[in-house]
DNA sequence: GGCGAAACCCCCCGAATGGGGGGCGGCGAT
DNA sequence: ATCGCCGCCCCCCATTCGGGGGGTTTCGCC
């Protein structure tokens, strides 16, 4: 797999995301590179496996954003359809935590600001082998731990601190603890600025 | 004005989003349209009101939700740069007050969410003198008055109802009735919850 | 082994929130 | 001229928030 004189038979794609205009974007930029064979879209999870199932593609590219499902869920399925597909998340605001990418079995991420040239160079390293974590020069990493970030994408639903304690079963007490962790890593003063940053760093659907 | 031969002069096509992504999708889409002469991009408001005034474009595709300034603003000063150019207003999630884009001085709004036809077809319709401010099928005006949206404004901030109230001279209490109300159309019970609708309807930053 | 970081639990407090009630003037439509 | 909507103001109340202490265990790292 590990083809070294990267003439690559032709990579197959899969663009997820539920923006048509990002299918298009993308596929004007790969369709015109010599190695990339085909490169397919889908807008939904369901068909996102569906196809990955099909096409095995070498490279899928899925937002981190998809309707309910978070990215990472959708990276994790789509791998267990076609285990030899390597997935680059793409964040709308450029900030992901790289080891919850890791986690969910990505190969990097990418962000929809970066350019075409980045881009390209990123889906062919993933393509090749290679990990992708760092790339058009978007700060990440604000330091926010796992369960940190669990607790903001729940304050970003509107949850209470207990309905919060509820769903993970914890107590409300604890709940605190995190929220107010967060606030201070994130430099804000209340829930409100929280989820306003939580969406522009990509946690809120 | 439909006939297959309806061969328009070239129309000259500006697309002002952030993402790269999204000028590639447009131009792919665009382009092979015969009646489309070129399609440039730009990715902030300085340099789009710049190309606006070179370019004097026949229809702009202007992203609701650029950095700082609000669609509602660039639309208005792209026009002033160059008024024979018709603003079609992008919206990320779907639904934008028709009356706001008019006031603006938009001639319509696509979503990201539609399909390629669609947007071919408004863009067309605008060039043509239509205004486009139905299509795609996203519901649109949650009935919010125009001191709610000024509130929801705020509270997306992150600022307090004593803030609020300093900051458009009002007493907390009202600054109350105003957020019941907002929660009450929006169908949310709390300010995180409501932060969340106000970014989906285009009204935070 | 020691040390810190994370994650979990408890106490306290003041302030902000969200919902209930009431009433006021203005404005446009019926 | 009466109705409904908007914008504004006041009272009350229980709940929630955010910050301040305190503590435990379980990790991984040096």
């Amino acid at each position: 797999m590990a083809g070294a004189g990267d003439k690559q038979a032709g990579l197959r794609v899969l663009v997820v995301d539920d923006h048509e205009v990002v299918h298009w974007g993308f596929r004007l930029l790969l369709d015109r590179q010599s190695w990339v064979e085909r490169c397919d879209g889908a807008t939904e999870l369901d068909e996102a496996v569906r196809t990955a199932a099909n096409l095995q593609p070498d490279v899928a590219l899925v937002d981190l954003m998809l309707g309910a499902e978070s990215g990472a869920e959708a990276c994790a399925e789509i791998r267990a359809a076609s285990p030899r597909t390597r997935v680059l998340l793409i964040s709308g605001a450029g900030r992901v935590s790289p080891s919850v990418a890791r986690a969910a079995g990505a190969s990097g991420f990418i962000s929809k600001d970066w350019g075409a040239a980045d881009v390209v160079k990123a889906v062919r390293m993933v393509a090749l082998g290679s990990e992708v974590f760092s790339g058009g020069g978007a700060g990440d990493e604000v330091g926010l731990s796992e369960r940190e970030r669990e607790v903001l994408g729940l304050v970003a639903t509107g949850a209470t601190n207990k309905e919060i304690a509820a769903a993970l079963y914890l107590s409300p007490h604890t709940v605190k603890e995190h929220t107010s962790a967060i606030y201070r890593k994130l430099g804000v003063r209340n829930r409100a600025e929280a989820v306003k940053s939580a969406q522009g760093l990509g946690l809120v659907a």
